[in-house]
DNA sequence: ATTAGGG
DNA sequence: CCCTAAT
């Protein structure tokens, strides 16, 4: 006996929305479960399925850009599905996702969706259950007007209808399908045609994984094949031939283009099946359609829809049935069959994980991606390592100083919000059913890592560590961070001027080669080194958790004791620098600076600010001779003056 | 938990 | 960077 449940969550329609503004866009996570593992469980997922939820995954934030509702709101839905599997139900997260909230400054409607989320969490207290409805229903007037008006009046209709469907029925089901039949044909409208499709795809997806994970489901199965058969045959054919002629017109350069485009990554294959086949499929596990090329905003991600959509339900309908099997043997593997120990593809990762990251939008699909696949076969999504995310950083971090290269004088306080700071740092282990696909994604890295969270924040001691680097350090901090530290994706380190500094920090990985070296050695950028000196110079030195909040709020490594230590060198540097800054001069000391070793050659503005600050210090707490301060601070000080005062 | 200092 | 002692 399957259940399908259908949850849609809509938090904040009320408040909010006019901040916001700009639309939302519904969607909604159909969860196929099965019900033959055990009575109580199929009890409970009844219940829940008896309950739709409305929840707003995606918001569009005011520039524009698609912005999950929070990256952990979406958690929680992936949490609220895998704890209808698991029955399991953390409380850690909420806290997180509290502390996220307001920081993001999302601010009143916190309160509902937690509201929704914790009796959703709590156990199956039909009380708690009915309230829900019953909050529901007051929602739905309000959300439905709120949508009314915002919304162009075909979309709003179908808003409204899907709503409405969605309220009454407690099968949700065929009264979803229905719902979508009356859609497609009057999807005249830009905004119901992706919406209406993620309906179609996070379905599809959904039950597949579903199959997959707890054994086929006939009625899943069934519905599935259903839905996406009604759907096509409801849509207007041209769509789909329209699809089909898109795909096939293309130029294998374009399809090349398009697969860039869909997995962040290029291609040298030149089948054009193949291309066609993986750009399809990668549309359609992943909805992971967000870069460069494709602009997902608003208008533009019709421009891409309409080319890809088509493909993708030409997919669910052809190809639903043997994915699977399909996925899992497809030779797409190449895609993977890179090794991490190959310099080429792990940039390539590092482009891909940087992509997504960054991208809001994907964030969203990358989500419930992750949920999809890490239930079949996982052949891409591998999350990215603590490791990953470091050295993507960095990556990214050269990438911005080219821009950003002349701010050595105007080092403005762009520190960048502390925003993101209060990531979770998800527990991979209360991660429910996360078995062996683990393992085979790991496979295809050749070596198999153990997907054990073994989370452990103190180092190993001393003789482990070799053994850890042994196995690759990278699994070690895998379990810890993973998405502990991907500030980026708030695009929040603008500001890091450097490009000068040593070459290959972003993909020197030592470890993969010997293995017994390294600790993590992270090389400091200029623009770090700025941002320290800066935050010295606000807060003073010694305050070094202080300037780590403050100032390194979007480094989530580089600990307080980092900056201190880097301090101390670079004071050292300084130091050991002025006399002969003072003697020959700027030319014969940039010389020297960078005769040294190609490392960081921090430029000598920045170790004279350095000097000054420290003397400035010195000079405040103890009482050295000012005259000193000036004499050697007096050239320098403009740089400093320009710089931060 | 943070800071200072030695290694 | 790591580690430790001291606060």
């Amino acid at each position: 006996m399957g259940t399908v449940v259908d949850i849609q969550v809509d938090g904040e329609k009320e408040s909010e929305e006019s901040d916001f503004g700009k639309a939302g866009v519904e969607f909604s996570m159909r969860t196929a479960v099965d019900g033959e593992k055990g009575t109580e469980e199929s009890d409970f997922r009844k219940i829940v399925a008896s309950d739709p939820v409305v929840y707003q995954l995606v918001r569009v934030e005011g520039d524009g850009r698609l912005v999950p509702a929070t990256d952990d709101e979406v958690m929680e839905v992936e949490h609220l599905l895998e704890e209808d599997k698991s029955g399991l139900a953390s409380d850690g997260d909420k806290k997180h996702f509290d502390g996220r909230v307001s920081n993001e400054g999302l601010p009143s409607k916190k309160s509902d969706f937690e509201g929704l989320s914790q009796s959703e969490n709590t156990e199956v207290d039909s009380q708690e259950l009915n309230a829900r409805l019953e909050y529901i229903e007051v929602m739905l007037p309000k959300v439905k007007q709120e949508e009314r008006l915002r919304m162009s009046p075909e979309s709003a209709n179908h808003s409204t209808k899907c709503m409405d469907v969605n309220h009454q029925t407690f099968d949700g089901r065929d009264e979803t399908q229905a719902c979508k039949d009356k859609l497609q044909p009057e999807n005249t409208s830009m905004e119901t045609a992706p919406s209406s499709m993620a309906l179609n795809d996070r379905q599809g997806v959904q039950l597949e994984s579903a199959e997959t994970c707890s054994g086929p489901t006939n009625q899943a199965v069934t519905s599935s094949s259903t839905v996406s058969g009604t759907c096509t045959s409801s849509m207007p054919d041209f769509s789909i031939l329209k699809g089909d002629i898109c795909l096939d017109n293309l130029s294998i350069r374009e399809l090349q283009e398009a697969f860039r485009a869909t997995f962040g990554r290029q291609t040298s294959v030149k089948d054009k099946l193949w291309l066609k086949r993986r750009i399809t499929m990668g549309l359609t596990n992943s909805c992971d359609v967000p870069t460069s090329n494709f602009v997902m905003k608003d208008n533009k991600i019709v421009l891409k829809e309409v080319k890809e959509e088509p493909s993708k339900l030409q997919k669910s309908k052809t190809e639903e049935s043997t994915l699977p099997t399909d996925q899992v043997t497809d030779p797409t593997n190449s895609n993977f069959q890179d090794l991490p120990t190959s310099p080429t593809n792990q940039t390539e990762d590092q482009q891909v994980a940087s992509k997504r990251l960054r991208k809001p939008l994907s964030e969203y699909d990358e989500k419930n991606e992750n949920l999809q696949m890490e239930q079949f076969a996982a052949k891409r999504v591998r999350k990215p390592t603590r490791r990953y995310i470091e050295e993507l950083s960095e990556f990214e971090t050269r990438e911005c100083s080219a821009r950003l290269l002349s701010s050595v004088k105007n080092s403005g306080h762009d520190q960048s919000s502390p925003k993101s700071r209060i990531r979770p740092v998800r527990d991979i282990g209360s991660r429910g059913p996360s078995f062996s696909t683990r393992q085979d994604s790991l496979g295809g890295f050749g070596i198999q890592v153990p997907y054990v969270s073994r989370v452990r924040r103190g180092r190993p001691r001393k003789n482990f560590v070799t053994l850890m680097n042994f196995v690759d350090e990278g699994e070690k901090r895998d379990a810890e961070t993973i998405y502990g530290d991907d500030e980026h994706d708030l695009g929040l380190e603008e500001f890091d001027a450097s490009g000068d500094n040593t070459d290959g920090n972003a993909n020197t990985e030592p470890a993969s080669k010997c293995g017994v070296r390294r600790k993590h050695h992270r090389a400091w950028t200029l623009g770090e080194v700025l941002k320290l000196v800066e935050g010295v110079a606000r807060y003073g030195a010694g305050r070094w958790s202080e300037i780590r909040r403050l100032a390194f709020a979007s480094y989530s490594y580089r600990t307080s004791v980092d900056l201190k230590d880097k301090w101390r060198n670079l004071l050292r540097a300084s130091l050991a620098q002025d006399p002969t800054d003072e003697g020959v001069g700027p030319l014969a000391t940039l010389a020297k600076n960078s005769r040294k070793h190609a490392s960081v050659p921090i430029p000598t503005p920045i170790l004279s600010r350095v000097r000054e600050l420290a003397e400035m210090n010195s000079q405040t707490c103890t009482e050295l001779g000012p005259s000193k301060i000036t004499g050697h601070g007096g050239r320098n000080v403009q740089e400093k003056g320009s710089g931060f005062l």
